[in-house]
DNA sequence: CAAACATATGAACATCTATTCATCTGTTTG
DNA sequence: CAAACAGATGAATAGATGTTCATATGTTTG
């Protein structure tokens, strides 16, 4: 597969993907799962957003299959779908804002 | 670095550029140069979008240093900036389209 | 220099979207 | 069952953004 020759609809596919990621709050929410499993509450508190708010976002990337929750209690859990966004993600912050520094190098 | 710790300023700076990824006007532009430099007009007529248009998108992309154009004649070619964007759209199909078939497989 | 071509730019507008507020559903615990 | 907690949802709104149209800048060629 090759970036040239998308489709328009594939490419409008990935455009709204894309679209997904392209707001720091959302994107903030994305990141805040990458490793572990967090509530509502929990992504709220963190990022300092009203959990009315989180609710919305998560809502749209629930729906994107970007993320999934899974009730505990009386809290909501969620986490990435799969491996898919968090590659992306690496990626990208492997370009912006350079890679691992790999281990023995403290810098 | 990891996902988890990003900054609210690196997560909006990493917003940002997704954003310009996120409309499938722009995203067409991006992967129809991916490959091979083209120019203003010669993008417009394969995208099916006014000359204008495009050229809004690719001041966009030359602000966020994802493109740059580099003027022959009459006519402006543009290409990616870096290898940056190239790696985050392979990932993304890879992932959205399935990975590149191996050579040798032809399914 | 004038005309034609290629691209860029600015204003205007319609549409989309993030956020807030109020309210509702679901779950635990007294 | 009632109260308290956690999350979800719908409506409303302010601000952002894509697109168009008209116009300007830069480049070649007659």
């Amino acid at each position: 597969m090759n970036a040239t020759n998308l489709t328009p609809d594939q490419t409008a596919e990935l455009a709204d993907t894309f679209r997904l990621l392209a707001d720091a709050s959302r994107l903030g929410i994305v990141a805040a799962c990458a490793d572990q499993a967090m509530c509502v509450g929990a992504i709220s508190d963190r990022l300092g957003l009203s959990p009315s708010l989180v609710s919305h976002h998560l809502r749209l990337l629930r729906a994107a299959r970007i993320m999934t929750g899974e009730r505990r209690g009386k809290q909501v859990f969620y986490t990435l779908a799969d491996a898919c966004v968090r590659d992306v993600l690496a990626t990208m912050i492997g370009h912006q804002f350079g890679h691992d520094a790999p281990a023995g190098k403290v810098a």
